[in-house]
RNA sequence: GCGUCGGUGGUAGAGUGGUCAAUUACAUCAGACUGUAAAUCUGACGCCUUCGGGCUACGGGGGUUCAAAUCCCUCCCGGCGCA
């Protein structure tokens, strides 16, 4: 089994420093896995790495995708494999380095996510459905799948619906390990977490993350889509839109980050079974 | 000083004699994750428990009542009005 490295972690830790390091020692290159860095003009405020930071070493997934439009985890399975196949052609090590666990996943194991794109009649259909006649409607598509969703998740419920209208029912995913996982997950105690969270964010502050978002919305992004995109840009475009103060922004922001941290930690506790 | 409204769990804020350890939201903690994943969702959340229950709680103290966060008295604190 090929050999790849997965640098993993909540935010804030230092995992693409670490990365470019542990690269330059072993000859690899970085393969970036992080739902926000892959589009366009996503840079301060999703802490994307810049050309000098890089030091040379060759990064990928960075920059592939259209910010207006939603970039989903097929697409990024799809691209990486291609990039990863890439580099162990050049001899090279692959290492997968980021914050979403999803990504990660998708790679790591060879699985196949159903190839049912979203419709959107479908989910236009199912907008006005509570949850509860949502997941009824599973359950008599696929009961099966509907014992194993989230049976509260509107989301899920919608896209497991989408699927067993389109496949008959939704494939069991066998999860078989793809390659040679080398783990390096990074972490620091919570208030030394919380420290490097908040320095961050006001560093971010400086490098112009508010012009950013400015710049974005007036370049035809949505405040909606801004929203959607979470974080520093959620909190931004509600503070943009005058929806919060300055100080509430900030604080909010920071508070949510920290949540995010947390949610990135309990996905990742997963890989140390 | 007089009048008046109010003081509820980490916060905001319901409740106005029993069904209240107290709606709800936020925060906090834990968890889930099959094409939105920085998203979306779930659970716990006074203390103790052999999970039956027990104990302490709605500003302090006292009282009425079989029963009070809820009624009365008093004190303390805050807002407002009149002085």
């Amino acid at each position: 089994m090929e050999k790849i490295i997965v640098v993993c972690g909540p935010t804030a830790t230092g995992k693409s420093d670490y990365a470019v390091e542990l690269a330059k020692k072993i000859n690899g290159e970085i393969i970036s896995a992080d739902s926000r860095q892959v589009y366009k003009g996503l840079d301060v405020g999703s802490g994307k790495i810049t050309k000098k930071e890089m030091k040379g070493v060759p990064h990928h997934l960075l920059d592939v995708a259209n910010p207006k439009t939603v970039f989903s985890v097929t697409q990024y399975k799809r691209l990486a494999e291609k990039v990863i196949k890439d580099i162990f052609k050049k001899g090279k090590t692959p290492i997968i380095c980021g914050g979403t666990g999803f990504y990660i996943d998708a790679v790591i194991y060879d699985q196949d996510f159903p190839k049912v794109k979203p419709s959107k009649t479908l989910r236009k259909q199912l907008e006005k459905f509570s949850v509860e006649e949502l997941s009824k409607k599973l359950q008599k598509l696929d009961p099966e799948r509907f014992e194993t969703v989230d049976i509260k998740n509107r989301v899920r419920i919608i896209r497991a619906i989408e699927i067993a209208t389109e496949l008959g029912s939704v494939p069991k995913i066998k999860r078989t390990k793809k390659y040679d996982v080398e783990w390096i997950y990074l972490d620091f105690p919570d208030d030394v977490l919380k420290q490097r969270i908040h320095d961050r964010l006001f560093k971010r502050m400086r490098k112009g993350m508010v012009k950013e978002v400015e710049n974005l919305h007036s370049n035809k992004m949505s405040w909606k889509r801004l929203e959607d995109l979470g974080l520093e840009y959620r909190y931004l475009a509600l503070y943009l839109q005058e929806k919060l103060t300055r100080q509430e922004m900030l604080s909010e922001l920071e508070k949510s980050i920290w949540q995010y941290a947390k949610r990135q930690r309990t996905w990742f506790k997963k890989y140390a079974k």
